[in-house]
RNA sequence: GCGCCUGUAGCUCAGUCGGAUAGAGCACCCGCCUUCUAAGCGGGUUGUCGCAGGUUCGAUUCCUGCCAGGCGCGCCA
């Protein structure tokens, strides 16, 4: 079932057709015709600026264009009106009855409602927060457990077959000083120099000689393994256990060991060799990553034979191409900015489209205020504030909704203050607000048996003004979503809902929904209360989205 | 030095794959609960869209330069 806005762009595709057989217009017609909804309700419901695009390829007079495609326009089922304006806008109205008709393909399509085909067929490897498993998740992985979250729900809504997969760099360096620092907080030995501090590390410890007792009696070199590999074990678990609590879930959790177990790397690096961008100098194994606007060329093996970081990334991203994905999403923190470019000359000296086959989101950074102040210290990982913290100051609603309304590129301030309260300053409670408020009217109606059988709505007594905006909000939710997911914006889907929540708000002052008092209810009950059920639905799969509760009461 | 991000109302920020008079919340002032959740609604006030050029019928949006702030530039992981 296509859209009421899909209808009206195929019926202008249609009207440029005609013109242009009959030699009235000329050039091309493009491939989509923008229609956008004007700000000013005068403009009618929905605008295009097509006859300004086009009076140049055609040689004529804006107005005259559109004056062309106005009058093929004006007699379309379910257009009502259609005017020129200013230089050339055309504005379109449509049949109020005809919209309202929405109101059914809402409540059929119940949870389908704003899925799309847009990415349809397109296989999305979405990797994010990938910490090491040496501590707590803090605030920048929070952002992204949120964020990555949401954008891969958004992703498969509009049609893409999604995994999500969180890649644990469990080697190298820092584990084995990671693994140290609980061996001598277990031992109650100083904690090495360089290493891991917190107090997560002395719980570590109690945990790991707790279920292992025998441990600390074990040589020196097993041991140390022993704890390392203890630590890693349960710290892994935690940060699950975490991620399970906030509402995010992955489908691959990919140790970057096991890469390395299975020849990933030798392999990747074989493949590497056949696209000719391997070379060696001065004893390491380097890729020429320079050849694709790289700063630098990047070292895959190092002169004594051990193989980098680099070497691991390059191999995941082959590996994860040969897993089939057609599209590598990389969630990276503003401090990895300089990878980007590292990333794309990887794909681009295995062979693929940099443009298309990767694309990596920068996250800025998280600041979060208390009392006015900012917070910086935790109690447990005592250098910067976790995940858990943040949610048990805010909860998971208020912390995935405020760390998803916000575009990723931009730094944020989270301010728990403001986090707290009930009001509208926070945008989480008015939207949510306005899913529990038609809850309760729907309650209201079923106990004074007012019909909500779809078969008993009349959409032509669906023409006040408020009714009329409602409907035109709940028209742009598939757009949204659509738009979302190609622009990886999840932000777009919070946006909306506060705006689709506010025109909820306002039609509810001025549209009574329920029969007063002893009034008999009438047909026009019936359609405001379907309107109000449809609404309730599209706030709920837009809260769906973002991974945040539509409760029923508040 | 090079690179990425940001600069929009008093504050926190949307908007920008070029479109009509640039938006929201907060703050400030004024109204609205004798029937649906006032965690709400309505009205008033608030701008050199960092600066300067360029492209265009049209630029806050695209391009160039500059200014300011944040971050990054290892045979570390």
């Amino acid at each position: 079932m296509s859209t009421q806005i899909e209808q009206l762009e195929a019926a202008i595709k249609a009207a440029l057709e005609q013109a242009i057989n009959a030699g009235s217009l000329s050039g091309q017609i493009p491939a989509t015709i923008k229609l956008e909804r004007p700000k000013d309700r005068d403009h009618g419901d929905y605008a295009t600026s097509i006859a300004l695009q086009l009076a140049k390829p055609a040689g004529k007079n804006p107005r005259d264009v559109a004056q062309i495609i106005c009058d093929l326009l004006a007699g379309t089922d379910g257009i009502s009106k259609v005017d020129i304006a200013g230089p050339g806008f055309i504005n379109i109205t449509l049949n109020r009855a005809n919209q309202a008709e929405l109101v059914t393909t809402i409540l059929k399509a119940t949870k389908d409602y704003g899925k799309g085909s847009a990415l349809a067929g397109v296989r999305i490897n979405l990797e994010f927060i990938s910490a090491n498993p040496t501590g707590p998740l803090h605030l920048g992985h929070t952002r992204w457990a949120a964020v990555g979250d949401s954008l891969g729900r958004v992703l498969s809504a509009a049609g893409a077959d999604v995994k999500r997969e969180f890649y644990i760099n469990d080697r190298g360096n820092q584990m084995d000083l990671f693994g140290a620092s609980v061996e001598a907080a277990a031992l109650g030995n100083p904690i090495p120099e360089d290493g891991y501090k917190g107090a997560y590390i002395a719980d570590l410890a109690k945990e790991v000689v707790a279920s292992n007792a025998s441990i600390t009696s074990l040589p020196d070199g097993e041991r140390h393994a022993a704890f390392r590999e203890a630590a890693y074990a349960l710290q892994l678990k935690d940060q699950q256990r975490v991620l399970d609590t906030f509402g995010t879930h992955f489908d691959v959790w990919f140790s970057e060991r096991s890469l390395h177990d299975q020849g990933a790397v030798e392999h990747g690096l074989e493949k590497l060799r056949k696209q000719s961008h391997v070379f060696e100098e001065e004893g390491a194994i380097w890729l020429r990553t320079t050849d694709f606007g790289d700063d630098k060329d990047r070292v895959l093996t190092k002169s004594d034979g051990s193989l980098t970081y680099f070497s691991s990334d390059t191999a995941y991203y082959i590996n994860k191409r040969e897993r089939g994905f057609d599209i590598c999403i990389y969630m990276l923190g503003a401090d990895h900015h300089g990878y980007v470019n590292r990333l794309k000359a990887i794909a681009a000296c295995a062979g693929d489209d940099p443009e298309y086959n990767i694309h990596v989101l920068i996250g800025q950074l998280v600041k979060i205020m208390e009392g006015g102040e900012e917070v910086k210290l935790s109690k447990r990982a005592g250098t910067i504030i976790t995940l858990e913290e943040l949610v048990e100051k805010v909860g998971v609603d208020a912390a995935r909704y405020t760390l998803i309304r916000y575009p990723v590129d931009t730094p944020m301030v989270m301010d728990i203050d403001i986090l707290k309260r009930n009001t509208n300053e926070n945008p989480v409670y008015y939207v949510q607000y306005a899913h529990a408020r038609i809850a309760a009217v729907l309650r209201n109606a079923a106990e004074l048996n007012i019909s909500v059988d779809l078969g008993a709505f009349d959409s032509s007594q669906l023409v006040h003004d408020r009714e009329n905006e409602l409907l035109g909000a709940l028209a742009e939710f598939p757009r949204v979503v659509q738009s979302a997911a190609e622009l990886r914006q999840p932000h777009r889907v919070a946006r909306y809902l506060e705006e689709l929540a506010g025109t909820y708000h306002g039609f509810y002052a001025d549209c009574r929904v329920l029969p007063m008092g002893e009034e008999n209810p009438s047909p026009l009950h019936t359609a405001r209360l379907l309107l109000c059920a449809s609404t309730k639905q599209v706030i709920q799969n837009g809260l769906d989205l973002l991974g945040v509760s539509a409760p029923e009461r508040m």
